[in-house]
DNA sequence: AAGCGCATCAACCGCCACCGG
DNA sequence: ACCGGTGGCGGTTGATGCGCT
C-alpha cells in the first residue's frame, strides 16, 4: 500500500523506501542525530528529500513508535481530543505516546469518523464492518421496501398496539402505510407526529426495545424505516444524531410499553449497534 | 475464478510559522 | 522590516489488500 518507487527530475528517489534505505537513515540518525533533515540525505548516502527523510524517521523508523491496532483507551482518548481539538493531529498524538499524528489522522479517516457520521457502524471485526456499509444496507432495504411495494407484507401479523402510549405532538411522520397499516391506536390520520422528549428508558432498555421495535417492523412492514434509510438525507446529514433519533422514535412506537418512549437517551454507539442488528434481521428476512 | 470496487495507510505536497541573518 | 531556510502540520494521493458479486 505505497507508492511505487520513482526518480524525479532532481535525481531524488520518491515512494517506497527500501529495508537498505531504512537502515541507511536509522544508523545515521542514531550515531550523528537529525541535526539538518536536509543535509541528512547526503551524508547518509540516501538519494532522497530531507523532507522525506524526516517523515520516515518520525513515522517509522524512531525508537517507541507503535504500530498495530488501537486499544479501545486510545480510540476514545482521541475521539474526545478530537472533539476538543478539531484536525490538530500532531497535538492529539502528543497524548498519545508512540503514535503518530499521520497514523492517528489515518486512523480516524478510515475508522473513527465513520463512527461520527453515520456512515458505517464501530466494530473491530474487519468483516462484520465491511458487511454494514450504506451501501450495502441501503439495498437490502431497497429489495424488502420493493417487496413490501408489491404487497408482499404478511398483514396478518397479530401486533398488539393496543398497550403503546406514545405522546403524539410535533413533527415526526410516519410513513402513510406504516400508519394505515399498523396505527389504529396512534391516529386516524395519514401523519402520525412523535414527541421526541417524552418519557424514557435506560439505554439497555432501549435498546432492547429498538431490536424488539425493528423485528416488528421487519415482519410487518419495512416501509418506514426502509424509506426513511434510503432517504439521501439521513445518511449525509454530517450530524444527524436528534434525526437518527427521531428517526428510531418512529420505530419504537408499535412496541413500547405504556408511557415509555425510545428517544434521545440511548448513545450514539448503542444506536450503531442497533443498526447493525437490524441488518442482520434484514439479512434474515432476505435469505 | 475473476473482475470490480471499496478500505487502508505510507508517502507526498503545499502551506505556514518560526528563526536567524 | 524583510528575506531565505527549515521544520512542522494537515490534506491528499495512489498502490495494494480484501471482500463482494
Amino acid at each position: 500500500m505505497v507508492k511505487k518507487p520513482v526518480i524525479d527530475e532532481n535525481g531524488l528517489k520518491k515512494g517506497a523506501w527500501s529495508p537498505e534505505e531504512d537502515n541507511k537513515l536509522r544508523s545515521y540518525i542514531q550515531r550523528y542525530g537529525h541535526w539538518n533533515w536536509r543535509e541528512i540525505p547526503k551524508f547518509a548516502g540516501l538519494a532522497r528529500c530531507g523532507k522525506s527523510c524526516r517523515l520516515r524517521w518520525i513515522n517509522y523508523l524512531r525508537p517507541n513508535v507503535k504500530h498495530g491496532d488501537f486499544c479501545k483507551d486510545e480510540e476514545d482518548l482521541i475521539i474526545k481530543l478530537h472533539k476538543q481539538l478539531g484536525n490538530r493531529w500532531s497535538k492529539i498524538a502528543a497524548s498519545l505516546p508512540g503514535r503518530t499524528d499521520n497514523e492517528i489522522k489515518n486512523y480516524w479517516h478510515t475508522q473513527l469518523k465513520k463512527r461520527v457520521c453515520d456512515q458505517h457502524i464501530w466494530t473491530t471485526d474487519k468483516k462484520r464492518k465491511r458487511n454494514f456499509t450504506r451501501k450495502s444496507l441501503t439495498q437490502k432495504l431497497q429489495i424488502i421496501h420493493n417487496n413490501n411495494q408489491n404487497n408482499n407484507y404478511d398483514s396478518n401479523l397479530d401486533l398488539d398496539f393496543t398497550q403503546t402510549n406514545p405522546q403524539i405532538l410535533e413533527s415526526c411522520p410516519l410513513s402513510p402505510q406504516l400508519s394505515g397499516n399498523n396505527s389504529q391506536n396512534l391516529s386516524s390520520n395519514s401523519e402520525t407526529y412523535v414527541d421526541t422528549s417524552c418519557n424514557t428508558t435506560t439505554d439497555h432498555d432501549c435498546n432492547d426495545l429498538a431490536s424488539t421495535a425493528v423485528k416488528t417492523l421487519c415482519l410487518s412492514s419495512l416501509d418506514s424505516m426502509g424509506s426513511v434509510l434510503l432517504d439521501e438525507s439521513f445518511w449525509t446529514e454530517p450530524f444527524a444524531l436528534e434525526t437518527s433519533e427521531q428517526y428510531y422514535c418512529n420505530l419504537d412506537l408499535s412496541v413500547l410499553d405504556e408511557g415509555m418512549s425510545f428517544s434521545p437517551v440511548t448513545s450514539y454507539w448503542e444506536n450503531m449497534d442497533f443498526l447493525y442488528s437490524f441488518s442482520s434481521d434484514v439479512d434474515a428476512i432476505i435469505q
